[in-house]
DNA sequence: AACAACAAGATTGTTGACACTTTTGTTGAC
DNA sequence: GTCAACAAAAGTGTCAACAATCTTGTTGTT
């Protein structure tokens, strides 16, 4: 449990003239990028929930004060990422189904709408490389059972669908329900078809894309959500 | 632009023992709750876009240290409700056409699902005595040129949508766009024959949402966003 | 042995002080 | 009179210390 510090900063670095170098070449760093790591490590569950995120561990590690990891932990707070109890500290949230039935229900629409978008604004060479890679590289991936590779190609591909909308606010609430059901997405992946499944939904979907049919792009993508949806209460035993 | 201290309290309240009645009585106030304070000051503009929120200002003013302040600033910030510049502070967020455009876009869609699963899961009861509303007193407000009774119908009329949805991720995102966009919606609805248009579409929903017809109501639900949407870009130039 | 009361330790909450950066105001040269 | 260099002020960034609260371990009683 106790983590290695990975950058172990010597603590009396006080004095206002010695290593001024050593420090502003960590300037970069520390700003507030410690909300950045945080969130990464509880999406990919380095960090996993339930745990108890202690003040003063954290500020240890980072070399900071105190009051610095507990804006982090507001903005954790914030996006939904932990829970604060006053007086008792920071939990990693735990996921229910519930919850999680909540955030497909509104992933669904803003994927939707993502796609919808990124046909009408995006640039249609994109869609038709990330169709052929769909119909190549993406089918041998599945086929040859290499889920790392179909789930980075996947990254790649709804990375390009933010992008390609254009909407900031589109792509800063997609990210963060992402962020927040990062764990799962790969869990639901690896399930017996669903592989498969999402690869035809996808290539129907490019298509419409390459064609131009927003509306279309925007219903089939829902319908894969829907259908990611189901398959997890499916099998929520053992995804949960 | 000094703003008049609403509770000035008296600076020396260290003593540990003494004042403890007065200080626990504004408990309930302190902890985290001057956030929610400036969220509305903003929302409600009476702090307007692109003023500048001075940490110290307001840690006297709220009678708290100035690291509570700034928890809550970065938390405004994580809403997009302040934009902090390093080392030159914190100020409200000014809102581009654009940024309104796609504030919008994703309205669209949100308030479509809160409409369905409004239809879906909450008392058609409810949904009935709206009716009502929409038919009777609200159509006099509007002839009557009543605006605030009308929005103030509205106001509940949308507070019942989202509770009856039942989707807090759904809610807390919509809220976030709302609280955005306060100020730009009570403009709009003043704009020549908006009022109207509006009566009726919202009319129509609820009659779709009495009947059950929950995808009708998603779809009638969007086209009075993207109508309000195109309201909003033909007047723009009396609203922004 | 089980449980309550208490004390010691750990953790969070809050504060004031100090360092650094930006802004503002002033002086002086051209 | 205008502009640059400099000094003072204001404001933000960071920190360590103290207070309040919760947790854990211990002791004593029934």
């Amino acid at each position: 449990m106790a983590r290695a510090p990975l950058r172990s900063v010597p603590a009396p670095n006080r004095s206002t003239r010695s290593g001024r170098a050593a420090s502003r070449a960590r300037k970069a760093d520390v700003p507030q990028d410690i909300t950045l790591v945080l969130r990464q490590r509880i999406a990919t569950q380095e960090i996993p929930p339930g745990s108890k995120l202690r003040e003063n561990e954290l500020a240890l590690e980072f070399g900071v004060a105190r009051a610095r990891v507990r804006e982090a932990l507001s903005v954790l707070e914030q996006r939904g990422l932990v829970e604060r109890i006053p007086n008792r500290g920071a939990v990693v949230m735990r996921l229910e189904l519930s919850q999680v039935a909540h955030l497909y229900d509104v992933r669904e629409v803003l994927e939707g709408l993502c796609a919808r978008l990124a046909t009408l604004n995006g640039d249609p060479a994109i869609w038709r490389a990330a169709l052929a890679q769909f119909k190549g590289p993406m089918v041998r991936h599945v086929a040859a059972g290499d889920i790392d590779a179909y789930i980075a190609g996947y990254e790649t591909f709804r990375r390009h669908l933010i992008d390609g909308a254009g909407n900031p606010v589109l792509a800063g609430m997609l990210d963060s329900i992402l962020e927040r059901t990062q764990a799962l997405i790969r869990r639901i992946i690896i399930l017996p078809g669903r592989a498969e499944v999402g690869l035809q939904q996808h290539t129907a979907l490019l298509e419409a894309m390459v064609r131009g049919d927003a509306d279309e792009a925007e219903r089939l993508r829902r319908e894969n959500m829907r259908s990611a949806k189901s398959y997890l209460e499916r099998y929520q035993k053992y995804i949960l």
